[in-house]
DNA sequence: ATGATACTTAAGTATGTTCTTAAGTGTTGA
DNA sequence: TCAACACTTAAGAACATACTTAAGTATCAT
């Protein structure tokens, strides 16, 4: 299935900084509040529930809040959209070499070299 | 092996504009030149040039100038390194599941609505 | 009720990104 | 030689990001 060229925008944007990913690794050992997340980082609260914001907004969070408090999980189906594009990308690439190298192997052995190096 | 944080950053930014994927798409059938990844794409030289650069500065892609025409190759380690870092986080996300499937059956079938849905 | 807690909102600043156009460099084919 | 070609460089406009501090709003414990 085709994945939407904006939730990729958003899906990488949101792996592609520190602090981000930071709060990611806290959430893959389970719920935590903002202040949670916010302990580690070298930052002010309202930074980190901006942080929070991209997050959400690229689905590899979702939160709700009880009383003062806001709990924040992770949403692990997105993060495999994101492997998923790249894992497609690998195996195209995978299957091209595998066809350079049947017409490789159909040229004969003699003249191989002719625009690529082994991988 | 851990991967510098620097690495993942420019390797995310890299993926997160939709230009930039469509060239590593184009990429991955094979070498191609600055002029064959701008041909799709709505949008002046230089600014190809400069996603181009956005895209080596990642390692995603590496090029060679020779005479006037500058070739370019995808890089497939650096593809991998994005899809491991993702990769992590979901097989720690699944151990982390099965040791709360674990601590449940132990307590019993009697109280199992302690804090989590399935999965 | 009152103060502490846990965010939340607003506004501002500095920096970074993504494009543009215009002009420049080195290569190639007629 | 000389014009077309394939970039390359530079500079700037428009917008987005990543913070900050200051002030505000519920909730909770006492």
């Amino acid at each position: 299935m085709h994945i939407k060229a904006v939730t990729l925008d958003r899906m990488f944007h949101a792996l592609a900084d520190p602090a981000r990913r930071s709060m990611v690794d806290r959430l893959i050992n389970g719920p935590a509040t903002v202040s949670d997340l916010a302990k580690p980082l070298a930052m002010s609260l309202p930074a980190v529930v901006q942080h929070l914001a991209v997050l959400e907004n690229s689905g590899l969070v979702k939160s709700e809040k009880t009383g003062r408090v806001r709990t924040c999980r992770i949403e692990p189906k997105a993060l495999r959209t994101a492997e998923d594009w790249i894992n497609e990308r690998r195996t195209l690439w995978e299957r091209r070499l595998d066809r350079l190298g049947e017409f490789l192997a159909e040229m004969g052995d003699s003249d191989k070299k002719l625009e690529e190096k082994k991988p």
